[in-house]
DNA sequence: GACCTTCTCACCTACGTGTTAAGC
DNA sequence: TCGCTTAACACGTAGGTGAGAAGG
């Protein structure tokens, strides 16, 4: 219930809410090949980047808008003649912190108004840093971003409003600390503008996300 | 009753609270050759920038902090034979937007942990553009950036929160479109991270403020 | 040895500077 | 003309890429 084929979900709580996933086709191509995040000490982005689009809130109404990433199994993975297999149980899921989006809180009208980002959010293996906009998860396991809604402007009593829960499947993805397969990492180099050192030819030229 | 002659202030209301401005030095050069402060369409940063730090809060109290940019006078400026002199009546001071700094709302105890810095701040002359983090301002007034300080962590109500207000007189600039004082512009590149590009010799080479 | 992680690097994007010339 | 504003530019800082070598 926490997943959808499609790439707008609606709210059982708030049922004109509806949140639509941006650069879908990107995210579709990489879903097909088995999407793969690095995760480093400092921390990594992600990429595609996760935006979503806003409908169908109240215009006037106050909301928190927050980020987790949770596993979708409880398996660990590795990569063996070209394909993902089950390597055995997966390390214990430990419960995730939220990421607070920095617009909340905002109005219905500018949550609305344009694309919501969290392309700045970044995946980490180590405990030791500064956790602010990172999430700390393991390498080799799956994994799923999430988006809460609160509608509430109090971001001290978040945790204990009732929120609604929005994830699509095209965004699952397996972190790893090095690429596994060749072919996501030419979707990478072909699309995310920061590797663009590493094009040979054919990729697109000018205008891909822009991170 | 806004303003001090020391780099550290308290506030009426809390009495134990106390603000120091940072990088007093470098704002006191600046001063002494009356400050300019450069106002774009697309916004502007203050340099130098804006850091300040708290102490005598109440650790486990939640605060807000604000800053906002009020006129110090009602006239226009201008420079000419290489001072600044009154040039007529200012433009009419419209009621300032405050900037409520990203950390907030958080406690006492996070606050004084570390320097709090409003260097991401911009000034713009156009209010086209989107104003999050701008403040909209005229060219050719005296200005005087302020720190306010809410005892609360309900962001909806804090224009109706009692406040304690911070002002340093070495703060004090006049806002240009282009600099009209070579000796600012001298203290700007040799400061100024960014302008290292334009020093000649005799610049700080490496530990100025990292803007 | 096989597998995974970490570090350094060249290369890129993004954007903060004052300068300069053009515009009004 | 004069005073002020704007836009394009070269040159910096800051930081996001995968590659490749080294480490465990």
């Amino acid at each position: 219930s926490y997943s959808s084929p499609n790439a707008q979900v609606v709210s059982p709580l708030d049922p004109c809410l509806r949140v639509e996933l941006q650069d879908l086709q990107l995210w579709e191509s990489f879903s097909a090949a088995k999407t793969e995040m690095i995760v480093t000490k400092p921390g990594r982005r992600m990429f595609p980047g996760y935006r979503v689009k806003f409908s169908g809130m109240d215009q006037k109404a106050k909301y928190c808008v927050l980020m987790d990433i949770v596993r979708v199994d409880h398996h660990r993975y590795k990569f063996q003649n070209g394909g993902w297999t089950i390597a055995g149980r997966g390390e214990p899921q430990v419960p995730q912190r939220f990421y607070l989006h920095p617009t909340s809180p905002a109005s219905g009208q500018d949550w609305m108004k344009e694309i919501v980002s969290f392309h700045k959010v970044k995946l980490t293996n180590s405990c030791g840093h500064s956790t602010v906009g990172k999430f700390l998860i393991h390498s080799m396991h799956r994994y799923q971003p999430r988006i809460h809604v609160v509608r509430s402007d109090d971001v001290s009593t978040l945790h204990l409003q009732p929120r609604s829960t929005f994830s699509f499947p095209q965004t699952v993805f397996i972190t790893v600390t090095a690429y596994q397969n060749q072919e996501v990492t030419k979707l990478k180099v072909d699309n995310n503008p920061f590797a663009r050192g590493f094009r040979t030819n054919g990729g697109k030229t000018r205008n891909a996300q822009s991170s």
